[in-house]
DNA sequence: ATTATCTAGTAACTTTTGTTACTGCATATT
DNA sequence: AATATGCAGTAACAAAAGTTACTAGATAAT
């Protein structure tokens, strides 16, 4: 495991709190769509991102779902975070949205590390603060903007991410992460298509202007 | 000041630490209006709310508003915190929304309790939990609810915070908190009078149900 | 090969939200 | 007292989003 963290967090973390790291954590592998967390659930460690691409999906009383944001590589989960200093249930969902590498680390070290190492405290107030920043992008997202841009942003975000303006998706997964209708989504891509700014294929759409 | 510190911090910060607090923060009190914060101003000093209200809000660049929270006492601006480790720029808009009492300290400070005060970290990291459920709500309010509803929400939300059944404001002014037009909170809060679920007056709004 | 399921396109319609315009009334200004 | 301004109510209409229903082609299952 220890060249992934060399490689991924040498440049964030001390020796020593690398040391440490390789000691508790836990490797863990996951193929695309395996579910890394859901809502209700108790978290025990927390996720350092080495590869792939996590989504966080929020989800209301009657199921409806909506994508937050993405996690990618040497990201955490600030939700996880959360858990050493309140209530210990998850408020969200994450999935792999590719196939992901990430090392488990006990939640029991956070505390420790936050005394012990400068580089540590540094990591958890940024990832809070990104975190922070994500939640305003999705909120001036959803509160600001008509679903058809909603729609473009969010195209271009997954073709950001995956780095691959061909995204492999059907109208209802996209349905499902901005909480609207498959309908919807149809009709609003048919625009798009005749706009120039996509083309449409069957499981696929090409993000033209990135 | 230390009497406000005493009274309101004391159950959560050691002696050394609540005397540390005295000796460099300043006392501030501000009229209801006040602008505290305002976006793309940067930050020198993180407020640690004594007494009152403040509301947090977002704008986009049309200059269109939106209502993110409320903070009360024993608050602070996580916005704020997020000066000691990325941009130093604030991303939001804070204004007094009653007559408020605030203890002013150098963000300087931050990153020296955090490395020597367990509860200053602990404060910390309950905060920017604390702000990430409000987050988490706002987006549950604006992602899965009608308008109706984030209306009464709002009401409700507001009269708990100032603690007083009714509201003092103007439909114009609940308009831009929620992000919508005067017209269609006015036809809302027809509704929900209506309903039994609220009274209206001029400049006023009792809530009933709370 | 036949059937079933998944996916996308489209039409027709409803609901929700946003917009414009005008009204009367209360309060503030002169 | 006369005038101006701010606030709320309402109607009429437009735009955006959500819903239902049906179609047809692609893929999967038997």
């Amino acid at each position: 495991m220890i060249e992934e963290l060399e490689l991924h967090y040498g440049y964030l973390f001390e020796e020593e709190l690398l040391h440490e790291i390789n000691q508790v954590g836990t490797f863990k592998e996951v193929p695309e769509g395996y579910r890394l967390m859901d809502i209700g659930e108790y978290i025990k460690s927390m996720p350092l991102l080495v590869s792939g691409v996590i989504k966080i999906l929020r989800e209301d009383d009657n199921g409806d779902e909506l994508l937050l944001y993405f996690l990618e590589r040497g990201d955490t989960c600030a939700m996880t975070l959360n858990c050493c200093v309140g209530t210990k249930k998850s408020e969200i969902r994450a999935i792999a949205e590719t196939p992901a590498k990430l090392i488990m680390v006990p939640v029991q070290k956070m505390e420790e590390w936050m005394r012990n190492y400068h580089s540590w405290r540094n990591f958890i107030l940024q990832s809070y603060h990104a975190r922070l920043k994500e939640m305003l992008e999705t909120i001036d997202s959803i509160a600001f903007m008509k679903m058809d841009e909603r729609l473009l942003k969010h195209l271009r975000d997954k073709a950001m991410v995956t780095n691959d303006d061909m995204i492999v998706t059907t109208h209802q997964e996209i349905a499902h992460n901005l909480h609207t209708s498959r309908v919807v989504i149809s009709r609003l891509l048919k625009t798009l298509e005749n706009e120039g700014k996509i083309e449409l294929g069957r499981n696929s759409i090409k993000v033209i202007d990135l």
